[in-house]
DNA sequence: CAGACGCATTTTGTCAACAAAATAGAGGGA
DNA sequence: TCCCTCTATTTTGTTGACAAAATGCGTCTG
């Protein structure tokens, strides 16, 4: 113990044990998936991924069959996983939960989140606005900021379960989309606006409103998704 | 009975490669534990479950990954895997989940279902009414009766990815629970009546109807849960 | 030149053995 | 008697090897 050794692998988690191989392994190819490193439509091929890894086959399948369980890669029996590719008709689907889930989140939220949560709530908003004003037309920036404050009203919400699935898989499927398209349409200012009414309705405990809110605000988004679907359908035919 | 062998394993699937072996055994772990045969708490043996599903360990372990990622099982890292318990407190944020996804299907199927699936639901809430006259009081009946109509409903919203959720994951985990507490106060007369109205509203294509009795109908059995907890809660406190 | 057949290689699915961690139990001491 | 410790067993985590299926390629034929 003289000298202190340096941690051989393992960059970030300086754990000892990183609880399992398995469970390292997820993380790690979820992280992967998200960023795009592995593409939506990749075959995820085991002998390769399992050098790149540094493990044997045997926990790569298992954290392979967990992607699998959060929806992030499909599988057809003896063919091998994918990572999922999402349309624009998939995406909307999507937009279509996080509408009624989320919007149950802010009712929620207004019910149950504390003075104190919702001043944080509104310092991060300040924040945001001067993130907007500063970066110009960063749009990297301002999703992160988006989804931090979704974060922040789903978890105020106090619904476990709810928190877990719309923070860990939804969001998971979301993310990995907005490194390829532009899909999303960022309109910085009129998201602020629309997040500090949510945001108000939350203070003044108005449940109906703050659904309602949430609800259009999510949908507005779904909107111009199916915009572009109807539009990507119109060449389609032509 | 020299004639006949009796199918050893599998009554139900007559598949001569039913996939493969991780997949057979996830439907089967999942129906064992949706039936309760493994119950809620239990630690899952693998050597053990090995020995009774007539496999080795690893596809196994990949099988319990899978209900993993569908959350009937939680994994301590070196300690194993229990099937999951859910007190009313998580039962209720479960049922705030359905009433914003089951009310935003009902939207849904108001919007999208055709006068042919309609006239299938009405022909189903008849057959459901004389369950209820026939049978009496066989809760089991009404109950299955009860999950029929919501699936369709489901079904009709046309959103895929929410069918799947509603009947995949969470019915999962409320079927489960079916078998081992009576908390779902079932009125069949009741609810029989707030399916027809619900029904009636999606046959008038009355979105914003439709949804909002949907989230009444849950909202009730939510209730009736949460005065299980409360009661619960009351009497620790004695 | 195109298409199909068959072989070789790759890749997936499964198994049995090994190592490390946790659990259970016996024994001893306070 | 109770609790702590040390040991033995069980159980989990991981690995490498083997079998079956699928993919890709080269060749042959029409």
């Amino acid at each position: 113990m003289s000298a202190v050794i340096p941690d051989t692998h393992e960059s970030e988690t300086a754990n000892p044990d990183p609880q399992t191989l398995s469970d390292r392994l997820s993380e790690e190819l979820i992280t992967a998936v998200v960023r795009g490193e592995i593409a939506p439509g990749d075959k995820i091929n085991e002998p390769v991924l399992a050098r790149r890894f540094q493990v044997s086959r045997g926990p790569l399948r298992e954290a392979i069959r967990r992607l699998e369980g959060l929806h992030l890669v499909t599988r057809v029996p003896h063919a091998g996983a994918r990572v999922v590719t999402l349309d624009s008709a998939q995406l909307s689907e999507i937009y279509q939960m996080r509408e009624a889930l989320e919007g149950m989140a802010a009712r929620l939220a207004a019910r149950n989140m504390s003075a104190d949560e919702v001043a944080d709530l509104k310092k991060l908003l300040d924040a945001h606005e001067q993130q907007i004003e500063a970066a110009g037309g960063n749009e990297y920036y301002q999703r992160e900021g988006d989804f931090d404050i979704h974060y922040r009203i789903i978890r105020g919400s106090g619904n476990q379960r709810l928190s877990n699935f719309l923070c860990g898989e939804l969001y998971h499927l979301i993310r990995m989309f907005r490194y390829r398209s532009s899909l999303v349409a960022s309109r910085p200012q009129r998201a602020l606006a629309e997040h500090r009414a949510i945001t108000e309705a939350i203070e003044q405990h108005d449940e109906e409103l703050a659904e309602m809110l949430m609800r259009r605000h999510i949908g507005s988004a779904r909107k111009s998704i199916e915009e572009q679907l109807a539009a990507k359908n119109v060449k389609r035919e032509t």
